[in-house]
This record gives structure tokens, sequence and C-alpha cells, in this order.
DNA sequence: GTACGTGCAAATACTTTGCAGATAA
DNA sequence: TTATCTGCAAAGTATTTGCACGTAC
């Protein structure tokens, strides 16, 4: 059911896509179908990966260039992590991370805008107008915390 | 006055690099002064330029060399911004980071772990075990404000 | 048909590594 | 003296770009 939610997601931005004059290409399509599905965080070889595995064949420059066409655009979000590995994930809501640092696995949570303390606080400072923030969690997931 | 109290800080890693029997070599005392007396994060070539300035003559391996040492002593920390610049500062205490998004100047700022209220209900849902977290603030500094 | 998109190969940027020689203690 | 450190050159990894060709519409 969240497969459905996140296709209806593809549709609305292939929509989009179209009504700009740009083009359904089989690795722009391919790309986003990799990164709904996946339905967490891929780095860019996982992207590959998955598009080889579907039988799509796509340049990893072009991968690069549909990338960047797709943030620029706000249908993708772009992250880094402490250790330098980049991620992809559909843009959709502002969320978090909570980043297990042993198995790795990356999940995303909404919190409450509880951080509006602090950028309320800055600003009634005048020391800094807040436009946004960017928060992750590292630990240990529920699976890992127990061995 | 802030200065002396990093220099002191200084006084604090040369004294335990020492205790560990590895050396005060030009490369690494350089490096740790460049960091502290910027009072701010560096970039590595940030860090490049003001060793040349201060003719001290290293080169870039050694820089990334003596950086990982110095980072797996906790005496520095490295992170990286949105858009993927690296940045490294003097450990110290934790804290968080104000980047303005117009002039690119970073402040670094302390906040009472208002956060424990997120990690405490990981917790207490035995969802996560948060260990550390990474929070950035982005937007504009006080004098980009104005313009 | 044509503007947009792609593959390829080469360029750029960043970081790491092997090794022989240099140096702090 | 000698274990630690460094410079250099080379390799590794990630990303971008120019250009001629390919393709969605």
């Amino acid at each position: 059911m969240l497969i459905e939610v996140n296709m209806q997601e593809i549709y609305n931005i292939l929509g989009r896509i179209k009504t700009e004059n740009r083009r359904l290409t089989q690795a722009r399509v391919g790309i986003l179908k990799a990164i709904t599905l996946a339905a967490k965080p891929l780095e860019l070889k996982n992207i590959n990966g998955i598009l080889r595995k579907n039988r799509v064949r796509v340049d990893r420059s072009t991968i690069y260039r549909q990338l960047r066409y797709l943030i620029g655009r706000k249908f993708l979000n772009k992250f880094q992590l402490e250790g330098g590995k980049v991620y992809y994930e559909l843009a959709g809501e502002h969320h978090h991370h909570l980043i297990c640092i042993r198995c790795k696995r990356i999940a995303s949570v909404k919190l409450d805008d509880c951080l509006k303390i602090f950028e309320n606080e800055f600003e009634k400072n005048q020391e800094f107008k807040v436009l946004g923030h960017s928060l992750e969690f590292y630990g240990l997931c529920k699976s890992c915390a127990k061995h």
C-alpha cells in the first residue's frame, strides 16, 4: 500500500515533467521508478544496479545528469552522511533520518517542529534568519540494539 | 582572549600527542595551529593556504594523513555541508552550526539538549537507540539578512 | 524534423597509498 | 639510532563535460 502511494507520486512527477516539455526517457523514468520503489535512500551505485537489473541500460554520466535535473526540479533530495556517502531519495515531505551505525540502514522520521524553539530564538536575537535545517540521528536500530 | 583559550587547548593537545610517543612535527603542529587560530571551520585548501602563508611546506597527502590522525584521536571534527564541502574544526564541546547560504560563513552554537525529547521518544518505543546526532541550520546571517 | 537527451571518452576534483628518504626524540 | 613522519608520484574514487549521435514527440 505504501508502494501505491509512491506510484501515485511518480505519476504526478511524470505529469509535471511532460507539462514542462521535457521528455519521458527510459533513463529519467527508470531512475524515478528505482528510487520510488526502493522506498529508501539510495546511493548512485544502487540506482545503477537496479537499472541494470531492470535491463535499462543507462550511462553513469546520464544518471548524474538526471539526478541533477530531478533535484533541481525538487522531485528528489540529495544528502550526505558522516563518512561522505551521498544518497538520493524522493523529496516528499520534510523529514529526518535515523541512521544505524551498525547495519547502515536509514529510516526516515517526521518530527514535530520542536526546532522552531531554537529558530525563533535565533531570530528574536536577530542573530540568524533560519530558512531550513538538516538533522540526523546516529545510533542502533531495533534489531542491532539487541545483539 | 578567545585565542588564549584556544592556545591553551593546543598545548593540551600537543601534550597528549607527546604522551602517546607521537612526534611534534612541523606539519602536525602547523595544522593544529592553523585550525585553532582560524577559530572557524576550515576546508583543506584553507589549511593548505594558511600553512603556505606561514612558510610551513607540507604536502597535501601529509595534511590528509594528519587530519585523519587528529580526527581519530578526537582532537578534530570533520563534517560536510549540503553541497558536499568538507570542513575541519577543533573538536571541543558538542555543538551545531548556523550556515549562511549567502556569505557561506559558519557560526557555531551550543543548544540545550532539546533533542533529548525525541531521543527519549525513540528509545521508549524501542525503535532506535540514539548515540549521536548532527544538526545544522541554513539561513541568513545578521549582516546578509539586512541586504 | 528537431530540440532534447544520451553514450562515450576525457577531464577535473578529491583522497588514499606505496615507498624511499628525512627527521624528532 | 630508530620508529615515526614526509614528499612524491601514482592510483583510486566520485563527478562533470564536450561532442557527435540517438530518440521522444
